[in-house]
DNA sequence: TAAGGAAATAATTTCGAAAACTGCGCCCCC
DNA sequence: GGGGGCGCAGTTTTCGAAATTATTTCCTTA
């Protein structure tokens, strides 16, 4: 979801399969550390080499695969160290995002975080698969909600860096085991935050949002298996 | 410089390809906007067309080139309003780490500073050529002091971020009229930012490099020839 | 038996050509 | 005279094979 650019008439075969090792990583698919050897990945996905190539050197860029000179690719280790790192840094860079956007939002954003709730909260209710086509999965429209509440902050760069750190934080969530959410009332959680930017508090709703990552971060540590 | 990853064994024509890319954009050579066309870099490089492709998909993933889907890359534009976000977003995210690098750092961060900024002060001196095989250019030291200042901050996602918005920053710096730096005294800015820093004077340190971005900034946009 | 080294094996990286796509000019038709 | 589609030239993208590099295996030797 990061990545700088790019989109136009028909997808090329290297974006393609940057899509599909994005969502195969994230998912949790592909274990960290996995080695990514090239013919496994082609009969894998079906496409030949270079648009791999490309695809994996775009994820090495942004921190999803690592790469070895004259070695290859693996998957990014995880590890419960790399994972207090990432908080920690999200913690940072959405508190600046937040407080900027809070500052400088006009109606339009107040609207736009209303409607990113509204359809987050909606996708609750529906269970499963019935409206992914149309609306997207749950975890587009979580991402879409968070995104929407620094989408003020007039930075492009620091919203695609908080994107980045989305993407990585979900995978940590993915690695986990997913009952542990059971009990969590993250809709309440979203609702508050939401409340507490359209109040223009901006202390409130930094100190939700910080508590918020801190909590999924504290579950995932407890539950995971990370080294 | 961000880059997630790799060092080993021989280099690899890709990497070759990427420093030397990244090189003649920052400097400038290559101006912003141009056009990327493959032949022109196989000729100009002497290298394939393959490891040209990763070397702009990896470029293109942090920002210092444009992808567009079947037609090719070209260098990002460059324009008054990137550069003022580009600094704004500087201004954040290195007080961050400096705050919290002037808050954890030790000795040995203390002493790296301190070398950091005698290789800069010295590199000054010995005008060119002579010693750059073994100290390495200016723009080098300069990048170790300031990466130094911030690298115990405890966050190496950060330090990448920051490292990759001090590229930018120079590529904006390469393409002003250098004349205008003439009765700049950076090396004082860094000398009074290093005793701040070292005195553990976080506002201080914070405002003067604030200051020193801001500075900065606007002379390349009163010399520059931006859009 | 263990250590060292050379061939064999397996992987990655690179090349050069084929395929697919874009942009543009031209022609035809309305 | 103007609008829309066809085809050509130029570029990008992709493929499959060759070259390079890493790793394993097995043989020799102390």
């Amino acid at each position: 979801m990061p990545s700088a650019s790019a989109t136009n008439g028909r997808e090329t075969l290297a974006s393609i399969a940057y899509q599909r090792l994005l969502d195969d990583i994230v998912g949790g698919r592909l274990q960290p550390g996995t080695k990514l050897r090239l013919q496994f990945l082609t009969e894998r996905y079906e496409v030949g080499s270079s648009p791999l190539r490309e695809a994996l050197n775009r994820l090495s860029a942004n921190g999803m695969v690592q790469r070895e000179e004259n070695r290859g690719f693996r998957v990014s280790p995880a590890s419960a160290d790399e994972l207090s790192e990432l908080i920690r840094t999200r913690c940072w860079l959405e508190e600046t995002a937040l407080r900027e956007s809070i500052r400088l939002g006009d109606a339009a954003w107040e609207e736009g975080v209303l409607v990113a709730y509204h359809r987050l909260s909606k996708r609750n209710r529906y269970s499963d698969e019935q409206f992914v086509r149309f609306d997207g999965t749950w975890e587009d429209l979580h991402r879409a909600y968070h995104l929407s509440l620094l989408s003020a902050c007039n930075s492009s760069i620091l919203l695609g860096f908080c994107a980045q750190l989305h993407e990585q934080a979900l995978r940590y969530r993915n690695l986990s085991s997913m009952q542990d959410y059971r009990d969590r009332h993250e809709l309440d959680e979203h609702r508050t935050i939401r409340d507490a930017v359209l109040d223009r508090d901006a202390d409130a709703a930094v100190e939700l949002l910080r508590s918020h990552y801190r909590v999924t971060g504290e579950i995932v540590l407890a539950s995971g298996n990370l080294s």
